[in-house]
RNA sequence: GCGAGGGUAGCCAAGCGGUCAACGGCGGCGGACUCAAGAUCCGCUCCCGUAGGGGUUCGUGGGUUCGAUUCCCUCCCCUCGCACCA
């Protein structure tokens, strides 16, 4: 009966589809599915004991896409558990739902519709969609439904995850809806939800906001908040205006000449400012103000929730030569023209700090140098030659002015000097961490500027010094082709730094079982830094915000306590949407008494909830831990009570294939229904599972899978050899306690592992491990005797149990054949005591360590040996050993012990040695070991062993003792000690 | 920069104070079986070695210890997250 993993699991899976082997109901409320599979299981049939409830989820998938083989890790993992916790005799739900919240799908259709080429060769290339598909993908759900049913669900029957289907749902069906609307609606009453402005990305072609998925360039770009320095004009410029004829730009010092800068702290060194002559800029009244910008800034105020008309446009070209002054010093500095000014950053009027900008350094000295062409703008070369840099800072390493030190340690040479956004990072960096404000800054002074600029920024705001705008960095263009910049809109924000809600969250993940460990301070460092979150879109699938049905609430607000909905969705059929109001809710999640007038299926389907409640485990992966999965936590500490929290997170690692990253645009996935039909969904599960553990990465390799399924392979042949061999009877020899003690090792390991989520080392203590024991059981033992095949059946029952979590079809399908059940529906393995012996363990060791040493020395001398003779060590020897033992592993005290005995001190230096090796051998083992090996009978063990050792090596095995008078060509005898006896060879 | 994780033999990867030249897998080499190939089984796979031994190793440089791959510190390098994106 050859391995043919395709038509073996094609059985399995319509066995478990037929019989509703994973739907899972509470004990107590029975359906019809449910009886019969009791009726079937023999670990809870019979015993009225109820057993306990298990509830693992994993996050919904997101079918903008196709599934592939990281997705399959993913969902292995919690299916493992769950059929682990059912052999231990829980009742396991593990339920699924679609996620098809926002905007990616919308954005994949409209891609589609578009007929972009990547998109298309994405969906055509690398999911396979059908040609005449395609059109019932070009609507939302369309797409949705097409990737849930051809690509997700069916890769997960494939998988045979043990997921009970009655309970799904998409995040878009009504009656979901209901549920967050309540939940929304419940946030909102306690105070929870806020509404404000936010920036967000903003495409000004379409005129509404875009997300990262839509952006054409600058997808990495992030907007950064710059600070404003709201520099005034001058009385003198206004004199002088009035005085040569030219149109005064500067009436009076009203006029506010806002200067972006990200290092707010050098206010005080700006020496002069910068326009772009040629660029056409605007006085405009911001917020009532009279400010001078670039035109394209008035459009990001504008943007930016401020008031804004323009009221007149020039060129740059007149603001040259016009005088600031700086709101904290008072000083007055002149605005000189530049060519590197880019009006479309910022404010478009820039300020220039030249002791500590290299790029301000290069830029004053290049203007200091044509100073004299800049007669023609009006200003005197000589004002522009004596502007001296201005340092605010010290810094150690660098002079009065680091930015020159800067400029020239990394030797740049002019403006285009690519060796000068170099200089200009390291010295913002060292500045940032090192730099020490100077006296001027009065409570600041002598503070390390990155404690002390958030500070600053806010003492000079709060003066009217200050202001601040969002803006890119770089260009971002949207996918239509406009213009992206940063906007604020009114928004309704979660207030995740509510400090009462906090405190619950951490109090949840004090209590979290945090998979791994490590990731606990990660959840608690997120609660830490998390500030308001936006809650809603303007667009998008999902539920509409209660009170304004103008916006959509997002996908990461709507997929924090879902879970809960798969308790119920099942039962939702008969209860009209209508009827899921507020009350309904209440009731269901907080009892008859929270309203007052319960609805009656509300407090049936109560019973459920509070049965699966709470989630025992959430799978999911390490990037979820800074949002959903502490948004997750929130959302339960505050809806919920204690003892409904969530009990444990695992989280899990990324996948790459064949050691890079996968990416489903470059075609480079593996598709699960793809690898299951080449190697079988049991190789797929078992090398997911066992090529790392959960949270580690993984790495999919063809020739690694091939090779795991080559694996499996053998060890199904094996057992069906086993299956069909005679029975045997229980007839043990010593071999045979050895690999029975070996079995019991494993089953602790195993059962260890599976606790912590070690799917790696579970199997690998399951699989690999117990193979090596067999390799090892093949060759000493005699397997034609009904003992060895006894001893065999035994082993390989408790092992398919054991693999059933991992490789469910085979597993169940050999422990059938075995027993005449499936592995899944017996116990989970325990430790059998009768069959635990460390003696047989040890002695066992023994007859390895002479194997290899006698093969060490064929291999050495290169030859073949006709005789090996084997030396006990002599019994004064033992009693060294005792005594080492006894008095512990100090040599300086063994030798005073040990020369209390006349005939040893005789040996004189003989001993010595011995008692220095003897002092590590003990040093090296602990107390069990060491209590163990002094049971054993030394020379039994080798005489029981000789025949082998003359089989392995095709020669005679004699057995002395070093104190019996024994034959010993070569005088090897005497080097024997303890557990290490002396050889010969002939 | 901040937070987290990691750097182990040709590759992947375990070990996390002594039993470690370091589990296991892949790849490579040799042998058995076979007409042959595949599969399977056995052995070898840091260097040296005609007796089970010796030498040098676990990112770098220090330190703690009788003893460190394992603990502490320095530095270098890599990966992930840092938000309104699922």
């Amino acid at each position: 009966m050859s391995y043919d993993p395709q038509e073996l699991e094609a059985e399995w899976r319509e066995r478990w589809a037929e019989s509703g082997r994973y739907e899972a109901d509470p004990d107590g409320r029975d359906d019809e599915a449910g009886e019969a599979r009791r009726a079937s299981n023999r670990s809870s049939g019979d015993d009225e004991e109820p057993r306990d409830a298990t509830f693992v989820t994993v996050p919904y998938p997101y079918p903008s896409g196709g599934m592939h083989i990281g997705h399959a890790r993913t969902y292995t993992v919690p299916d493992v558990y769950a059929r682990y916790r059912r052999q231990q005799g829980d009742n396991v739900l593990f339920p699924i739902g679609w996620h098809v919240t926002g905007t990616p799908i919308i954005g994949a259709v409209e891609r589609l519709k578009k007929g972009e080429e990547e998109q298309l060769s994405v969906l055509r290339d690398t999911y396979n969609v059908p040609e005449d598909t395609l059109e019932e993908l070009e609507t939302p759900m369309g797409f949705a439904r097409h990737f849930i049913e051809n690509h997700y669900k069916q890769g997960m029957r494939q998988l045979g995850l043990s997921i009970d289907w009655r309970r799904e749902f998409t995040t878009n069906d009504e009656r979901y809806s209901k549920f967050i609307t309540w939940q929304y609606e419940t946030l909102k009453e306690r105070g929870l939800l806020e509404k404000g402005l936010h920036p967000v990305n903003y495409c000004t072609n379409e005129e509404q906001p875009v997300t990262t998925h839509d952006l054409l360039e600058g997808e990495d770009a992030e907007y950064q908040e710059y600070t404003l320095i709201k520099f005034r004009a001058s009385q003198r410029d206004a004199e002088r205006a009035s005085g040569d004829g030219t149109e005064p730009r500067a009436e009076d010092d009203g006029t506010i000449y806002p200067m972006a800068t990200l290092r707010p702290e050098t206010v005080r060194g700006v020496t002069n400012a910068y326009v772009d002559p040629d660029a056409t800029y605007a006085r405009a009244i911001v917020d009532g103000e009279e400010w001078i910008v670039s035109e394209e800034a008035t459009e990001k105020f504008d943007l930016q929730a401020r008031d804004v008309s323009v009221e007149e446009t020039f060129e740059g070209a007149e603001l040259v030569g016009e005088h600031v002054t700086n709101p904290v010093t008072g000083e007055e500095i002149l605005i000189i023209p530049a060519d590197f000014v880019d009006t479309d950053n910022a404010t478009g009027v820039v300020m220039s700090v030249p002791a500590h900008s290299p790029d301000d350094w290069v830029a004053l000295e290049e203007a200091k140098a044509r100073a004299d062409d800049l007669t023609e703008y009006g200003v005197d070369p000589d004002e522009v030659r004596a502007i001296e840099p201005r340092a605010i800072l010290t810094i150690e390493g660098y002079g009065e002015f680091p930015a020159r030190d800067a400029v020239e340690e990394h030797g740049v040479d002019s403006a285009n000097d690519p060796a000068l956004e170099e200089a200009t990072q390291e010295l913002y960096n060292r500045e940032f961490h090192q730099g020490e404000l100077i006296e001027e800054y009065g409570e600041f002074a002598g503070e390390v500027i990155e404690d002390v600029r958030d500070e600053l920024k806010a003492h000079y705001q709060s003066q009217g010094a200050f202001d601040s705008m969002y803006d890119f960095a770089e260009e971002v263009v949207c996918r239509c082709g406009g213009d992206v910049e940063v906007s604020e809109q009114e928004t309704w924000f979660l207030r995740y730094n509510d400090e009462a809600w906090s405190e619950k969250v951490l109090r949840a993940i004090e209590n979290l079982d945090a998979i791994p460990e490590t990731t606990r301070e990660q959840y608690t460092h997120t609660v830490d830094w998390l500030e308001e979150w936006p809650c809603i879109r303007n667009y998008g699938l999902g539920t509409r915000l209660p009170w304004d049905d103008e916006f959509v609430i997002e996908p990461l607000s709507d997929s924090t306590i879902y879970m809960s909905y798969y308790t119920i969705a099942h039962r939702l059929e008969d209860v009209p949407p209508e009827a899921m109001d507020k009350d309904f809710f209440d009731t269901l999640f907080y009892g008859a008494d929270a309203v007052d007038n319960p609805d009656e299926r509300a407090l049936e389907l109560r019973e459920e909830w509070d049965y699966w409640y709470p989630v025992d485990y959430r799978c999911s992966a390490n990037d979820l831990i800074s949002n959903h999965l502490t948004f997750f936590l929130y959302h339960h500490a505050e809806l919920f009570e204690e003892e409904q929290w969530p009990q444990g997170i695992t989280s899990m690692g990324m996948g790459l294939l064949e050691g890079e990253k996968m990416s489903s645009s470059k075609g480079h996935v593996v598709l699960p229904d793809e690898a299951i039909e080449e190697y079988g969904a049991d190789t797929v599960r078992f090398f997911l599972l066992n090529s790392s553990e959960p949270w580690q990465d993984f790495d999919w390799r063809a020739d690694e899978v091939g090779s795991t399924r080559d694996q499996l392979e053998r060890f199904w042949n094996r057992a069906i050899d086993v299956i069909e061999a005679p029975e045997g009877e229980r007839d043990l020899e010593t071999i045979d306690r050895w690999l029975l003690a070996q079995l019991q090792e494993t089953v602790r390991d195993v059962t260890d592992a599976m606790e912590r989520f070690e799917t790696r080392t579970a199997s690998q203590h399951a699989f690999y491990r117990f193979e090596e024991h067999l390799k090892w059981y093949r060759r000493r033992a005699d397997l034609d005797r009904p003992g060895s095949r006894w001893t065999l059946r035994t082993v390989l029952e408790t092992r398919l149990r054991l693999l059933a979590p991992f490789i469910p079809f085979m597993a169940n399908e050999l422990h059938e054949r075995l027993t005449g059940e499936p592995a899944e529906d017996v116990p989970w393995p325990e430790p059998v005591p009768e069959f635990e012996d460390r003696a047989v363990v040890a002695q066992e060791s023994l007859v390895e360590d002479v194997l290899e040493d006698v093969r060490d020395i064929v291999d050495v001398t290169d030859t073949d040996p006709e005789t090996i003779r084997l030396y006990v060590a002599a019994d004064w020897k033992r009693d060294v050993l005792d005594t080492v033992i006894d008095v512990g592993p100090n040599q300086g005290q063994v030798m005073g012990e040990v020369m209390q005995n006349d005939e040893l001190r005789e040996k004189g230096d003989a001993v010595n040695q011995l008692v220095g090796d003897l002092v590590s051998f003990v040093r090296e083992r602990d107390d069990e070991t060491l209590a163990t090996l002094s049971e054993i009978d030394e020379r039994a063990v080798y005489e029981e062993a000789a025949d082998f050792l003359a089989r392995e090596f095709d020669a005679d095995v004699e057995v002395y003792a070093e104190d019996g008078d024994p034959v010993d060509p070569d005088g090897k005898a005497s080097q024997a000690q303890p557990f290490r006896p002396a050889i010969h060879l002939e």
